[in-house]
DNA sequence: ACCTGAACACCGTTCAAGT
DNA sequence: ACCTGAACACCGTTCAAGT
């Protein structure tokens, strides 16, 4: 039983080999990049249960072995998959801007990219790596919170709690948690039909959306009433020099600190 | 090696068969109940991964295809553990406390059960249908959430991001997401020993709690400044009878809603 | 250099056969 | 009734062998 499909005929590939591009003729030479591609795709319409080294190489048209040559192993070909992701994240540098809004931003970016890649997100949230100390998302997320008046001792703390809370929120929305209890209420169990389909599902987005706005407009009422700024500052105000370490306690009210 | 501790020794189960009855001697008889508790010990201890039919049976020294005369399939058997863990919730029921104190207690209860089952609950918040619409913990999060003064139409929505804003937390805190972040600041990378081992954990164990605490105060603050009331009302107040449906919306400041 | 068939050590699950 | 061996259709990965 031989599973290639075709010789050249690719998959759901956009640009895929042959058909116009006259050059770099029949074969598309595997490479890691074109296998972390296909992997990615193959994860968005089939879930990351269906990702297989094997199933992977079908989809190609290509031996399974043959992976090995470009791809040390499954866990690295998770990793280039999830780089992948992580590098669609759009993440505004607008440095003017309302810590407020930048905040909003942020995390819409975030949501982007977990609604896009709805099926791999809930590995990455799941999975340590995702987010790196010196990635886009985290780095101007520090700024923002210091931006917002944030003492720069608690600002790892506060956004790891912000960043954090929102992938918990995206990941019951994208796993199906939220609509769970969403159809539950406080008193319901009366008739109502199994199945409405897609205008419930429709429904749903809209009730997810609010609980995200929601859930942002929370935290950020709860930075403003535990001292962040509320107006943007023009500079970091204060003392000049930022205030190292956990010297002197700030006579701040913020006790986010603990 | 034979990993059967003891002959009779049993486990949670309560009521089971022929106690009186005389029978039952030597072998522990299969149980449903038994191979949950069996799992759930491998899963705590090797971690999710090392969950397998044949693992499990080896485990319990008995042979792979007997389990599935007690448990139809492997997704029947991890809905068993983590009905297990449930359980294990405990979740407070002074309905005259502070609804602040309430919220941080839930909290702390769900906190210590993630910590007692690291590696389930991984899976638990990744996967829908940990947390029951009924079950103890989404209750009692509703109830205290109305008695806050949410109003009733909000109440599931708050209640939502509340719960997986902390199920995000405990999945970074245990999955080293948080470690991740936090030994990073917006400035180090200097010297730092690579290995300062146990010492390292129990700072990190301590700033996770200080983390915690923030993102706790944190929601609360938000809750507040958005009407939530500030003091615990006698009664639920406003009408009588629960407000059904989306009828009219209410007069309070709360914009949560949207 | 790149690819590949066969093989190994695992999976979950089915089923006819044992006691 | 309960258990079990053999078998099936999958895995990830290694490796010697092909071109």
């Amino acid at each position: 039983m031989v599973t290639r499909a075709g010789p050249t005929d690719g998959g759901a590939g956009g640009s895929r080999g042959g058909p116009a591009s006259g050059a770099r003729r029949d074969s598309p030479h595997l490479t890691a990049e074109r296998i972390h591609a296909a992997a990615l795709r193959l994860v968005d319409v089939d879930g990351i249960d269906a990702l297989s080294m094997r199933k992977l190489a079908a989809t190609m048209g290509v031996n399974p072995m043959s992976l090995y040559h470009h791809v040390p192993n499954k866990a690295a070909l998770l990793r280039g998959i999830c780089g992948l992701a992580v590098a669609e994240l759009d993440i505004p540098v607008r440095a003017d801007a309302d810590w407020r809004d930048q905040l909003r931003q942020i995390a819409h970016s975030y949501r982007s990219l977990a609604h896009r890649h709805g099926n791999l997100i809930t590995y990455l949230i799941a999975n340590p790596g995702f987010i790196q100390r010196d990635g886009a998302l985290w780095t101007a997320l520090c700024e923002t919170l210091a931006r917002a008046g944030i003492p720069a001792e608690e600002v790892v703390r506060i956004g790891n709690v912000l960043l954090t809370f929102v992938s918990g929120f995206l990941l019951a929305e994208v796993n199906g948690t939220l609509g769970d209890l969403l159809r539950s209420g406080p008193a319901s169990g009366e008739g109502e039909q199994p199945d409405d389909g897609a205008a419930d599902a429709a429904a749903d987005a809209a009730e997810f959306d609010r609980g995200f706005e929601a859930g942002l407009e929370l935290v950020i009422a709860g930075l403003e009433a535990h001292g962040a700024s509320a107006a943007t500052p023009a500079k970091t105000s204060r003392s000049g020099t930022a205030p190292r370490r956990r010297g002197g306690r700030t006579a701040r009210p913020n006790h986010l600190g603990r």
